[in-house]
Formats: C-alpha cells, sequence, structure tokens
DNA sequence: GCCGATTTGTCCGTATGTATC
DNA sequence: CGATACATACGGACAAATCGG
C-alpha cells in the first residue's frame, strides 16, 4: 500500500489511467490543478510525474500538456520489472508457481567463476541452483551464488520457499542495486537436461550483481529462461542530460 | 555539454567517479557539503544523485552517507541504452560503422502488422530494412516502419546516413518516448540471409514503439541483433513504492 | 542500551525561465 | 502578444534511519 504521499499520488494517477479513466492520448489535469486535488505542493505532484513518465504511463513536454500515452496490454508473459524474487514476480502476474532444487552447496570462488560473478577470488559461497515452475512447466533455470558470510545458514528448505524472504526478513539484509544484464545464450547440457526448449537451441539470460546497503556484492544471479515465455519491457525517453 | 544546474553537477560527480576520484565502495560528501561546493540548494544536489542512482553510480541508504558502486568495465560490446540511433550508439561505443539498405518502400497496414506493430490497418507507412554493419560485420537487422505522414519523403540517402537526424533536424519532430521489448526469438530466413549466425538458431530482438511531442507513435522498430554481440544492461533498485 | 549528532527522505511555498498555444 | 503550462532552482522544515560515544 501507499504509504508517502507522493506514492498516494502517484497510485491514484495510475490507477486512473489504468482504469481508462483517463484515457489514450488524452490529457491529465495541469500541475496547478493536481496540487489542489491532492492539496499537495508543486514538487510533490512532479515527483508522481516523473515515476508515471518512467513507467511509460505519461509523457510531458514544456508549455503543452501532460499526455497519457498508456494502452492496455494483455499480461500472459512472464515480464520482469525491478528487485525482486521470483515468487513476487509470479505473484504480481497471477501464476501458480513452484521452486525444485538441484542443488545448494558451499563453494570456493576460483580465479575462473570470481571473473564472471564479480567475486574475489576465495570468497565463500552458497551455490544454489533451483528450476522455476510456472503453471507446472520449468522455465526457468536459476543459478544463484551468495556470500556465505552475509546468507547465513542457508537449507534446502528456504530455497524452496524464498532465499530473499529469509535475507530481508530473518538475516534483515537490505538488499538494494541490483545491476542486470540481459543477452542470449547458446543452451548448455545442463540447460537442456532440465527445460524443455523445443527448437530453440538458445536462451535468454538475465544476469545480474546483488548488492546490500553496505555496498558488498552479496549475490551473483544468473536466470536462464526459456525464450517463448520471457520478455522485458523498458520506457525510454530521449534524454535531457549528458549521455552516460 | 550540460545545460541545466543539475546536470553540470550530474556530469561532474558522474566524471569523478568514473575516474576513480571517488573510488569504489567509498562515499561521496554529504548533501549539505555538495550544496556548499556547487553554490546550489538540496533539492539541486539530490536531483544529480537520484539520475546518478538510476544509472548504477551510487546507492544510498537513509542515515548513513552515499555509497559509490561503480566499478569500470571493458565497453568491448554493443551496449544499448535510452533513446539513440545506430549511428549515435556505434559512436558512443567506439565503434566504426556502416548501413546497407536492403527495402525501403510505401506500404498500407494490413490487420495483421497493425496488430504487431501498434499502428491502425490502413495506416501508409514507410517499411525500411536495413542491415548494420559494426567494423565491417552484419550485426543487426532493422526492421523499421514509419508513418508516411510523420517521416515524410524518405529517401535511400537519408535511410543510409540517419533517419533520426533527419526527423529531429529537418522535419523538427519531437522524439519523445519509447516502449521497448527484449525477447529471444528464433531466426527467420531473412535473418540468416543477412546476418553471419554461426551455431545461433536464434535472436536478441528489440522492438519499440516511439511516440513524438504530439503523442502519436510514428513508428514501430525491431532490432535484430546477432547474440554473441549484443547485450543489455540495466539498474534496478528495491522498490520505495507501489509496483507497477 | 541510550542519546545526540549526522545524514538522507519527504514535503511545502515561492520565484523565475521557457516552450506552447 | 498574452496566457498557460511545464522546467529549473532556492530555502526551510520536519521525519526517519544510522552511527558513534
Amino acid at each position: 500500500m501507499p504509504k508517502s504521499k507522493f506514492d498516494k499520488i502517484y497510485a491514484d494517477l495510475r490507477n486512473r489511467i489504468e482504469t481508462l479513466e483517463y484515457e489514450f492520448n488524452s490529457f491529465l489535469p495541469s500541475e496547478n490543478e493536481l496540487t489542489k486535488m491532492y492539496s499537495s505542493s508543486r514538487a510533490t505532484v512532479r515527483r508522481a510525474l516523473a515515476e508515471l513518465i518512467r513507467r511509460g504511463y505519461i509523457q510531458t513536454n514544456q508549455g503543452s500538456r501532460v499526455r497519457i500515452i498508456y494502452e492496455p496490454v494483455e499480461r500472459n508473459i512472464f515480464k520482469i520489472g525491478g528487485i525482486e524474487s521470483f515468487k513476487e514476480a509470479a505473484i504480481r502476474n497471477g501464476f501458480s508457481y513452484g521452486t525444485k532444487v538441484v542443488r545448494l552447496e558451499k563453494v570456493v570462488a576460483d580465479e575462473k567463476t570470481a571473473e564472471r560473478t564479480g567475486f574475489k577470488p576465495g570468497d565463500e559461497l552458497y551455490d544454489v541452483c533451483r528450476i522455476r515452475l510456472v503453471d507446472g512447466m520449468p522455465l526457468i533455470l536459476d543459478k544463484n551464488y551468495f556470500l556465505t558470510s552475509v546468507a547465513r545458514d542457508l537449507t534446502e528448505e528456504i530455497a524452496k520457499s524464498s532465499i530473499y524472504e529469509y535475507l530481508e526478513n530473518e538475516l534483515h539484509v537490505k538488499i538494494m542495486t541490483s545491476k542486470r544484464r540481459m543477452t542470449t545464450e547458446l543452451a548448455t547440457e545442463e540447460d537442456r537436461r532440465h527445460l524443455e526448449l523445443a527448437d530453440y537451441n538458445c536462451l535468454a539470460v538475465v544476469s545480474g550483481r546483488v548488492f546490500n546497503g553496505d555496498g558488498i556484492q552479496f549475490e551473483y544471479t544468473e536466470s536462464r529462461h526459456r525464450p517463448d515465455y520471457f520478455c522485458f519491457e523498458d520506457t525510454a525517453t530521449r534524454k535531457k542530460f549528458s549521455g552516460r
């Protein structure tokens, strides 16, 4: 539920847009009208608008009014969003889900895995490999490495439900930032063994390095998706400032 | 070049971080110190910081200081960022580039292409198909549709250099928002004919719908990438407000 | 474990610039 | 040209989390 004021405004506007109360290609009330409607300052309204822009609901243009560019689409794909666990994503997309733990063991990072994962050689890690079932179908092969010093005492039981819930609620780890990278890679023997790839000889791979509040990378994650059930969405706006 | 004040602060801080003056896992000066350093208000500093967060340079945590989480990486991959043309992206990544125009013709959208592209049946479109060469290698098959009413008088000459430059500088089209979607798809006969796919039977596909300042979608674009040269990067932060 | 100082998060009101209509 | 609307910027206030003594 929305906590802060800007979040209430954001959630309310988003809701009105999604229910088509404000329809595609029409205009939102002006910022001044919105400040009155929500009895807030213009800065707060603008913050909510900024979030709607980032999510592709509206677009703004100095001098003209705020235009709605949201159109409803079917939600029949397993889209991925911010940092969230598989369980959270499955619930958000309205699917039944399950997890099969293939492997859970302690390893020490060698030179090669360190290079690939962002850890240092010698770091002690949990090596977790799981299969994600959506509506009974094995769609994702999840390979994770966690620093044992942060993700203490991982068990199969935890890996089967939700490691993130355990980290946040039990160990009080602050999960902050995730740098992700999406690629298309050739399927390995392991992929083929666990997923039903049909004609595809490739997978959609999302790999990421996750940082906690202390700025240490405590996880490397690699989600290997069956291509026909994978989709990543994004909204880009013409940059208003110096490029990256 | 930076125009606004917040942009100057953003560009300066980003530069200091990239040159490792502020190094990985150390802290930025506090917001109060930064307001003094840049003789600005806290709001302006915070806006610059927000952008640095979004780009994965720093992470913040209420109560503790702003931590740098940027680590330099090799730029040997053709990464894609915001809305930018192929030409802009190639220059940013420091590659030589070329374009071969395979097809440029007027078509009228039928039911099926309308469904796929987001246009309406009956819309008159330019159907453009180009091959993108990076360092001489054909890496991307670019298929674009433009509303002829917006992208008037397209020529092969323009398609060969930069359609975006033409739209912005000649036709003064405001390119605003792009809703993109990344998938992995089976290669078609056309893909195989134009790209050197080797073992891969799939491609990384980025498709997008692009809107101008008037809120009309004037372009549908589909970039079909050779998997071994494709990579999309992204930074996610734990959401502080209602999910999407 | 408590307390106070520091730091970031949220919010408000106002003023000025600039593009659009 | 004037009115409207969004963009940028400033300064102040209080809340909430963190950290060190």
